[in-house]
DNA sequence: TTGAAAGCGCTAACAC
DNA sequence: GTGTTAGCGCTTTCAA
């Protein structure tokens, strides 16, 4: 067997030339269409695969695109990857992921690749760092399109994904008091905008009902870590002998509060209700965790829809910051007194 | 700026000839020392990136390998992902990730990529499908090398990465006994080869202190779900006050018994010992799970390491299998009694 | 040690 | 409708 078939066997065994080949194969131009079912036959006598590479040098056109996330092995990034994959791969692009722990100096490695594969657009998911500042400024000036999704806000002039955090907080805080929690308690992690946000949410409910948030129910937290999230709720069972609920701003909190709360024999959600904000495994816990929802796949989708767009649209359009609404599911971690 | 610099440009500005921007740049052929320093600072200057799309058509090589696995969303398989990129990044290779969710002819589409974009190697995580089979047997005519990934075994002629099904259970069992179990329950999966292997294991140990398993200890199920996992445990303790410890073949099965067991006011491990395996999430539940730990990561880097091997070796190399250690971890599901 | 030129497999003008 | 041909950006003989 011949192992590289190229557009010009399956010409000559269809008695044609190339260019009428190239034709029939890429569907474009004028073919008979008797001629065009011959190259097809001769196409799968041979079972011929055309050559991109080839095809790309010519066409200067690769319908690549590149995603850029911190850990591959967390279903929050790759559910966002996902969504990437299924629109782009439906509009006729691929996609290329690669993922960035931030120790080693992979970004730089994914831009090489980025750059000399010719991909025609970037999504990346990552948080700020200078690497991908300065990589994205040249990706700009090469006039390839960016979008962040659930990534850093910093770099200028590309599109942004991500979801309402203040809605779906709001929502959550809602419950939770009109179910009979008019206070709780709350981790948030420290030097974090997304959990700020969070915390607007909780404060805008409070608002709208006329009260404030008394801060001694707000805990702040190093990281978004279960060890956080244990060591928070110790101090909590230590001071406060009967908390009816934590609202956690991370999943992992969440785990570590429920690990503390195993160990001071607390039992949830009969003794406490626990709330948190993610929902990559939470619902597979015991109890399953009631929580914000966050829109990840569907956000996949939506960046891949921006990138595409910009990859396709010659002209200019303007930068777009589109916030998807965050679900809130409630689940079994909560309890109605 | 212009936006497409190419090797004449770099040339140009060094003031050589391709040919020799070319050898200066590709690190090989006699160039003199300071042109080739005149010709890196101009590449510099220009901020210049090889296109490898030219590079690959010339060279007929793209220093690419394919993975495809069967949900991107689980942490099982990505964790072979960023094993299998690890290594081929050293190496410097590039790996694309598909996935193929069954239904979806997504496994058609890959393989048009993979030929398309002329990659060197696959490597695969999937389990049996025809189409899988078919293209399989298309790379392997183009001499392109193939490794399953703890995929199906059934594509002859490629290599083999998994681990010792075995030798894993073999260690739960004898932990179990030893620390006071000597009747457990199984909770194995109907038509999988995989837990067939495991159940073995389980035998081994048994063989070996002179006993059988009494058959009314085995729960055939219909598949690795939850639901299965709820529905067996439910049975269990219908039947059976006190049953002390239950092995589950599967990550999810576990999470289901769990389930079932706070349904039912059995507190584990104090009422109830509890070993699954695979070791996904069995870290982050309450209680942590005692599970046996597939070597997923370590699993990766072999594949990769033997794809590559092959790609570069020109000399025929015999198939090979390679069965990993699985290690056997405790945690808090299991107790001494 | 360097340069000229051919050619990888394809597409897109242009001519027929 | 179809064929001829130039060239995408690079590597690689071969000659100088």
């Amino acid at each position: 067997m011949k192992i590289n078939i190229t557009l010009k066997d399956v010409a000559k065994r269809a008695g044609v030339s190339v260019a009428t080949a190239s034709r029939a194969l890429g569907n474009y131009g004028y073919v008979d269409r008797d001629t065009k079912k011959k190259v097809l036959k001769a196409a799968q006598d041979l079972s011929y695969h055309f050559n991109s590479i080839a095809k790309g040098l010519r066409t200067r056109r690769t319908y690549t695109i590149g995603f850029l996330l911190p850990d591959i092995t967390n279903p929050f990034y790759t559910r966002i990857a996902k969504g990437i994959q299924d629109v782009a791969n439906e509009k006729g692009y691929n996609v290329v992921i690669a993922y960035d722990d931030s120790m080693s100096n992979k970004t730089k490695r994914f831009f090489d690749m980025f750059f000399q594969d010719r991909m025609e657009g970037l999504v990346y998911s990552t948080p700020y760092n200078e690497v991908l500042e300065e990589m994205c400024k040249i990706t700009l000036k090469k006039s390839i399109p960016i979008v962040s999704c659930y990534g850093t806000k910093k770099v200028h002039y590309s599109d942004l994904v991500q979801s309402d955090s203040i809605g779906g907080c709001y929502k959550a805080t809602k419950y939770l008091v009109e179910s009979g929690h008019p206070n709780f308690f709350i981790l948030k992690v420290k030097e974090s905008s997304i959990s700020q946000r969070r915390f607007e949410g909780i404060m805008k409910y409070y608002e709208e009902i006329g009260r404030g948030i008394d801060p001694k129910y707000v805990l702040e937290n190093q990281d978004y870590s279960d060890r956080c999230g244990y060591e928070s709720a110790r101090k909590i069972f230590k001071i406060w002998e009967k908390p009816t609920a934590i609202f956690c701003f991370g999943e992992q909190l969440a785990i570590g509060v429920m690990r503390a709360a195993k160990d001071h024999n607390i039992s949830i959600p009969d003794d406490l209700s626990l709330i948190s904000v993610d929902d990559v495994i939470a619902s597979q816990l015991t109890p399953s965790l009631t929580s914000v929802s966050l829109p990840v796949y569907h956000a996949g989708e939506v960046a891949a829809g921006l990138i595409i767009e910009r990859i396709e649209e010659k002209k200019r359009i303007k930068t777009r910051e589109i916030y998807l609404e965050e679900k809130f599911i409630i689940r079994e971690s909560t309890l109605n007194v």
